[in-house]
DNA sequence: CAAGAAATCTATTATTCTATAGAATAAGCA
DNA sequence: TGCTTATTCTATAGAATAATAGATTTCTTG
């Protein structure tokens, strides 16, 4: 009982921390600010963290983690390549909708981690890039790719064009299914071989 | 002579507050940072600028500007809607190598402006949006570009996968046109209608 | 209820930051 | 050379910042 509030106060403090940095950006965002939208004073967040910087690296962990869970078992199943990129988009997409700050907070100031607080983010992001190599490969050997694909461009593309919802969807408006579906549409499409 | 002159210091003190502004983001840097770079001090960028802010409106007024000057006389020219795209997607990218600072402060930063700094800026990138959304209308128009397209998220796939590039290109590395051209496949395959 | 632990607060320190005012230097020109 | 203007520097005001230490309140549990 005593560790559940705990946990559950801890993860007001990160929500309030992610919503901060996720609109000022991490330097524009104060630990004034974050203590503010939680009704505390500035000093009391060190109850919970010991530096600003960790607290980011802990809400980019979060936001890289939803990624990467549901990959893996897409790889995994069966189905066209088609297929597992329209399920990879979507998995990619889910999370912009549900943990909206958080992933919005890793994908645009994950670089302020340093070395030594963004190691474990950076290991899971390249991890989650391994993935995708991995299913872009695949269908490529299964002929299902164009075979004069450069990968890591395409690798990139996937990427990119997902993440960059992050720049104008609002979760509070609609859903994000029919947008991935969209995206899904045009990556396909635009990588797969033409009969 | 005199003037001249000083159009010359004013665009090398633009460019220090661009390359700075694009390593660390504005509130991540601070004006000794830009001072430092340009071997002078601190307070001496006062004298070619009222604020750190304007000088970030100027650096993104240069990031946008380059975009929208090509894609009007590319609406304006003949050509299928294929050709128009890849020309379009091309004419977005350049300017990546070619002002790759300003084009990235725009990109990053710019949401840092207020309503009173940001208003040229806003517009101008509004004004790209709308030629960009008359490309794509002429395409679905002229039955070239699949009816069913969400002219709106189309747009924004453009923009979106089109940017994207910015956070992992180097132009010391390498021409953008490779990547430009593998884009423009892309987009053209998933948008168009497939016969 | 009472003791101990958890959570928050108060108060402060040492930096850092933008912006300004006025002095000093450099450059252009009569 | 000496006058004038352009540019940079020195010095500082005033506000904001992250983080720490110790006091105080609130909660949990026996």
């Amino acid at each position: 009982m005593r560790e559940a509030k705990y946990k559950r106060r801890y993860g007001e403090i990160l929500d309030a921390a992610a919503a901060v940095f996720a609109e000022k950006g991490y330097h524009g965002a104060s630990t004034k600010d974050i203590a503010d939208r939680l009704g505390i004073r500035q000093g009391s967040l060190y109850y919970y963290f010991p530096s600003k910087e960790v607290a980011l690296a802990e809400v980019c962990w979060i936001g890289v983690d939803g990624f990467v869970k549901g990959l893996q078992s897409i790889l995994g199943g069966d189905g066209s390549t088609a297929k597992k990129i329209r399920a990879a988009v979507q998995n990619h997409m889910a999370p912009m909708a549900t943990r909206h700050h958080y992933v919005k907070v890793f994908l645009k100031e994950r670089h302020n981690l340093t070395a030594r607080t963004g190691a474990e983010v950076t290991h899971r992001a390249d991890e989650y890039e391994r993935l995708l190599d991995r299913l872009l490969a695949e269908g490529i050997a299964a002929g299902a790719l164009r075979a004069n694909l450069d990968r890591r461009l395409a690798a990139l593309a996937v990427l990119g064009l997902c993440n960059s919802a992050i720049d104008w969807f609002d979760p509070a408006r609609g859903g994000i299914d029919r947008i991935a579906d969209e995206y899904a549409d045009i990556l396909i499409e635009g990588l797969t071989v033409t009969p």
